[in-house]
RNA sequence: GGAAGAGUGGCCGAGUGGUUGAAGGCGCGCGACUCGAAAUCGCGUAGGCGGUGUGAGCCGUCUCGGAGGUUCGAAUCCUCUCUCUUCCGCCA
C-alpha cells in the first residue's frame, strides 16, 4: 500500500507513476477527494464523540443521573451514529480506492509500456554450441520418462505433471545445492566479496522455512499479491488462499510487529510448493514443465532498515548470479521497465536463463524490491537504535524454481538424450550422468 | 469434529458498567549514590488517525484477540468469530 501522505504531498508524481506503471485509469485526484471527505467526516466524528464523552464525565459526577444529560447524551449518540455511517462507507471508498494504487517505481527504473522494453544488463555465460539438433526439455524428458503429462492431466487436469525418476532428483539436488549455499557463512561471505558488496550488506547467512503453503486474506492481500482473477486459487469453505510464492507466506510473517533494528536483516528462504491459476496463458508454453498449476520453489526474503533495502536487493542479484554461474547456466539480467515490475514493487530484476530448443532467454529468477509498500500494509515496523519507528523494507528473489531443470538438461544434454549434471549437483546426485 | 476454560501494554498480572490507556511487578532507558559495578532510590517507558505546529510539543479521537450490539457511559454486559489450553474423537 502506498503513502497516503506522499500522495498528497506529490500528486502529479503519482499520477504519472500510476500511469508509468500501467494503471492509468486510476485517478489521484479522486482519491485526493475521497481522501478529503474522509478527513471531514472523521473531526465531525472525533468532535461528536468528544461531547459523547464530556457528557458522560458529567453524568457520573452526581449519584443519580441527570436526566437531562442522559437526553442530551442520547441525541448526541443518534448524530454519532449517522456520522459514523458515513465515515465508515467514505473509509470504504478511500481504502479500496488506495490500496489499488501501485508503489513508486525508483527514478533508476526505465519507463515501459511493455515486458518488451525491459533493459538488459548484462549477459553472462556462453551458450553451448552443438553439433546435433539439440531437443526440448519436453522431447528429452518424454523419453527419458522423467514427465508424464497425460497421467496428470487425467487426474488433475492441464498443467499438471508427474516428475519422475531422475529428474525428480535432480531437483531435489538442485534445492539442497540452494540451501547448503545460503545458508552457509563462508558462502554468504564470498558471494558479498565477489559482489563487491563487502561492508554495504551483512553477512549473516539465510534461515531455511519451510512455511504453511496457506495464507488467510487478511495476510495475503497485505502482501500486495493477492491476484484473485489471474493468479491465486481460493479454498473453498475456508478463509484460505494458495500461495503462488513462498513469498507470499513469508512476506506476512511479521505482521503486526515492531522489530528491533539489531535483528535486522532478517533473511529467510523458504521451500514450498506454489500454485498459479495462470489465467490468460491459454495455448502458452503448454509443454512440458515451463508454465505449471503446482511447482516447487526456493525463495529468498528479507526485511531491512529502509537503509539497507536496495544494497538487500542487490545482494539478492547476486547470489542468483553466483549459483547460475557455479552451475555453468548462461543467462542474461534485465532491468524491468515499469510496466513489469509489478505494482508492489519499487525495483525489480529478471533473470532468464538460455533455453537452446527456443533458442533464446526464458525467465527463471525474478528479484524484487518493495521499499516499504508490504510492509505498511501488514504494520511490520522497526524500532530503530535511536527510539524512531519506521516501516521495514521487503526484498524477495527466486533461488530457484523448476523452471532451471529445463534449462540444465536442455543445456547439459547429449545427442544421445542423457544429460552431464553440472558439478556442483554431484554430490547430492551420486552420479554425473543422468 | 464434540465438551470445558482462557485471551489485558515488550513480558507477567490486577481490574465485572463511570477521571482505567489501563494498578502492581519484571524488563528497558535516563539520573542520583559509587573509584567502578551490584544493590538501592528518583523519573520515564504503546501504537494508529485527525488538527495545530515545531528545538519540542500541544489538543481531540480510537485501540484491552477481531467484528457487531446494549448503554448517557464498556476492558468490564450480550451475540458472532478467531486463537490458545485441557479432555474426548479422528489421523500423517
Amino acid at each position: 500500500m502506498y503513502d497516503i501522505k506522499l500522495i498528497r504531498e506529490n500528486p502529479k508524481k503519482v499520477q504519472q507513476n500510476a500511469i508509468n506503471k500501467g494503471y492509468g485509469d486510476l485517478s489521484v485526484e479522486e482519491l485526493l477527494s475521497l481522501d478529503d471527505d474522509r478527513r471531514q467526516l472523521q473531526q465531525q466524528v472525533d468532535e461528536l464523540r468528544e461531547q459523547r464523552n464530556q457528557n458522560a464525565k458529567q453524568i457520573k459526577g452526581g449519584g443519580k443521573p441527570d436526566q437531562q444529560l442522559v437526553d442530551q447524551g442520547k441525541q448526541i449518540k443518534i448524530q454519532l451514529a449517522e456520522r459514523e455511517g458515513y465515515l465508515q462507507s467514505a473509509e470504504e471508498k478511500f481504502w479500496d480506492l488506495l490500496k489499488r494504487f501501485p508503489n513508486m517505481a525508483l527514478d533508476m527504473v526505465p519507463v515501459g509500456q511493455t515486458e518488451d522494453e525491459n533493459v538488459e544488463i548484462r549477459r553472462v555465460g556462453d551458450q553451448p554450441k552443438f553439433d546435433f539438433t539439440p531437443k526440448s526439455h519436453a522431447e528429452l524428458a518424454g523419453s527419458r520418462g522423467w514427465l508424464d503429462v497425460p497421467r496428470a492431466v487425467k487426474i488433475a487436469g492441464s498443467r499438471f505433471v508427474y516428475v519422475k525418476g531422475d529428474l525428480a532428483r535432480l531437483e531435489f539436488a538442485l534445492f539442497q545445492y540452494g540451501i547448503d549455499a545460503l545458508t552457509n557463512p563462508k558462502k554468504i561471505a564470498e558471494i558479498i566479496e565477489q559482489a563487491g558488496l563487502k561492508g554495504k550488506v551483512s553477512d549473516v547467512p539465510y534461515t531455511f522455512v519451510l512455511p504453511p503453503a496457506v495464507a488467510t486474506t487478511a495476510a495475503f492481500e497485505a502482501t500486495g499479491r493477492l491476484n484473485k482473477q489471474e493468479q491465486t486459487y481460493k479454498i473453498e469453505e475456508e478463509d484460505l488462499w494458495l500461495n503462488a510464492s513462498a513469498e507470499h507466506v513469508m512476506a506476512p510473517m511479521y505482521l503486526n510487529e515492531i522489530l528491533d533494528e539489531k535483528e535486522l536483516p532478517i533473511r529467510l528462504l523458504g521451500y514450498t510448493t506454489a500454485f498459479r491459476r495462470e489465467a490468460g496463458t491459454y495455448g502458452k508454453d503448454t509443454e512440458g514443465m515451463f508454465r505449471l498449476h503446482q511447482f516447487n520453489k526456493l525463495e529468498m526474503e528479507s526485511f531491512t532498515t529502509a537503509e539497507q533495502g536496495m544494497n538487500e536487493h542487490l545482494f539478492q542479484i547476486a547470489i542468483q548470479e553466483y549459483l547460475l554461474q557455479e552451475l555453468g547456466l548462461p543467462y542474461r539480467v534485465l532491468e524491468k521497465c515499469t510496466a513489469d515490475i509489478g505494482r508492489p514493487n519499487a525495483k525489480g530484476v529478471d533473470i532468464e536463463t538460455w533455453i537452446p530448443s527456443q533458442n533464446t532467454y526464458r525467465e527463471t529468477h525474478t528479484a524484487d524490491y518493495l521499499t516499504d509498500f508490504q510492509t505498511r500494509a501488514m504494520k511490520t515496523r522497526v524500532r530503530m537504535a535511536d527510539g524512531s519507528l519506521e516501516l521495514a523494507h521487503t526484498n524477495d528473489a527466486t533461488v530457484f524454481s523448476e523452471r532451471p531443470l529445463i534449462a540444465i538438461i536442455e543445456n547439459f544434454q547429449n545427442e544421445d538424450g542423457t544429460v552431464r549434471v553440472p558439478e556442483p549437483l554431484h554430490k547430492y546426485l551420486g552420479k554425473e550422468i543422468i
